[in-house]
DNA sequence: CCCCATCTTCCACTCAGTGGAAAGCCTTCG
DNA sequence: CGAAGGCTTTCCACTGAGTGGAAGATGGGG
């Protein structure tokens, strides 16, 4: 029968075969990449030899199928995200190393904190987030930064939704986070204890891009050390990260 | 007329929207792309508007269209290239820190080097290696490491291919390159004085994982640099990412 | 040797996708 | 202020890219 009994397009189709892969899956056979994707094992095999022939995927010598090395370059070449971490990776380095703690540059993606650069650090407390991991906005101190300063609607929706704990000092209440989101607009900055794990803090301020509020950076601290100075230094990080996204501006100005 | 004239597949054409993207053209209006891409105005549109569905690509309010966000998110998050780079990062830190100097991740993409990470350094050489950029693989330290441990066909192609010089020193005899790759091969280093800009000096390592070359460790030095205390570093920096790529080996055993 | 999972090929069938035409919108320029 | 040009949107008759079940091949493991 063709095409798709569904009568999905085969964009849809294609974005549902890349969202199989994931940190945690990142090799598969065709036949698993069908059935996680909900296609028919022939259509699967046929839609992903094609997506091999393109190079948006590899297959290795035992038939396993990984994300292909093209698809990661079509992705990053012109991409917003990759602006972004180029801007900001020297000056989160800077960070890293005076604070030695995990730095992070998160955006936001549809109503979640997508986390595009995570410069570990061995001395520092453990940290769930992932480069390409998602977090909920409420849940993180990024996601908090970002919802503070996204889309009113956006926010509304967000503030609506259930909002479920991920730590245990989550804001599930939408009064306290409503409050909480005016005041990171008022300070510029927040400072979020247990979030996300009980034995970390998660700092973060805004990063601008001609006045818009493109991405948030953050520090994971230990839950009691003192923020100031990570304050400091991630405002600092911010402010060069927006000189330097200025600077590239002519580049990207076809 | 349905469907293409061409008889090309969607897929093909996905591929083709998305590759007009580049560092040099980060945002295009939707007849600019079909332009590009070489599709009618009203498919290159309604191709356009679908991949906006999905988040591969973003609108803006002045109808210009970016790559999105969620394209980046589906192909960095269980790539291999993000496990490597992930791998290398903390350790290309290191050497960056030591010698002041730009240090990159590169793997082999068909015939060219493609660099995943480019750590610059304000003190460093100037140098057009991008992340995501691509160079031929002969000239190129990085490019030199992969080819010399490439599969022999690729390699006979490349030195039966036209050797076309980038750099003042870049070796375009295919017997020079020949005995230069075995060298590699023997030495396990490249140093590759002007191959790309007069002014420097690549340095390049290749990194393994279980065995395979999977990737290129390298910097740019300046020409007269001493090359013995950067190949130190590279050789240990290139040892600890090949640790951590084996630490992280059971996560991605599916 | 059998079982199971995966892969490959086939093919009758059909609707996702086509692209030219027309019209509307918006910006720029004289 | 009107013209010009480029972009965007909508329409729709048309058709071949894409469909998926069936059958068979392959290979690994017990």
């Amino acid at each position: 029968m063709a095409n798709s009994a569904s009568g999905e397009s085969m964009i849809a189709r294609v974005v549902r075969v890349i969202d199989t892969f994931g940190v945690d899956r990142t090799v598969q056979t065709a036949s698993e990449i069908g059935r996680r994707a909900g296609l028919p094992s022939s259509t699967a095999h046929r839609i992903i030899d094609e997506l091999v022939d393109e190079g948006l995927l590899e297959r290795d010598l035992e038939h396993r199928v990984r994300l292909g090395t093209r698809l990661w370059e079509l992705a990053l070449r012109g991409s917003t995200a990759l602006r972004l971490r180029q801007a900001a990776l020297p000056h989160m380095e800077s960070v890293q190393a005076e604070l030695r703690e995990h730095t992070q540059l998160a955006v936001l993606e549809r109503d979640e904190a997508l986390f595009l650069e995570r410069l570990s650090h061995p001395d520092a407390v453990s940290n769930i987030t992932r480069v390409a991991g998602r977090l909920p906005l409420h849940a993180s101190s990024s996601g908090l930064v970002l919802l503070a300063h996204a889309d009113p609607a956006l926010r509304e929706r967000v503030l609506e939704g259930p909002l479920r704990a991920v730590g245990p000092n989550t804001i599930t209440d939408p009064a306290v986070l409503r409050r909480a989101l005016a005041e990171i607009r008022r300070s510029g900055f927040v400072s979020a204890p247990g979030s996300i794990e009980a034995v970390s803090t998660g700092v973060a301020v805004p990063l601008r891009d001609r006045g818009e509020v493109v991405a948030a950076l953050s520090v994971v601290l230990p839950r009691e050390a003192p923020v100031e100075p990570a304050l400091v230094a991630l405002r600092d990080a911010a402010a060069r990260s927006e000189a330097d996204l200025r600077d590239d501006a002519p580049l990207t100005r076809q």
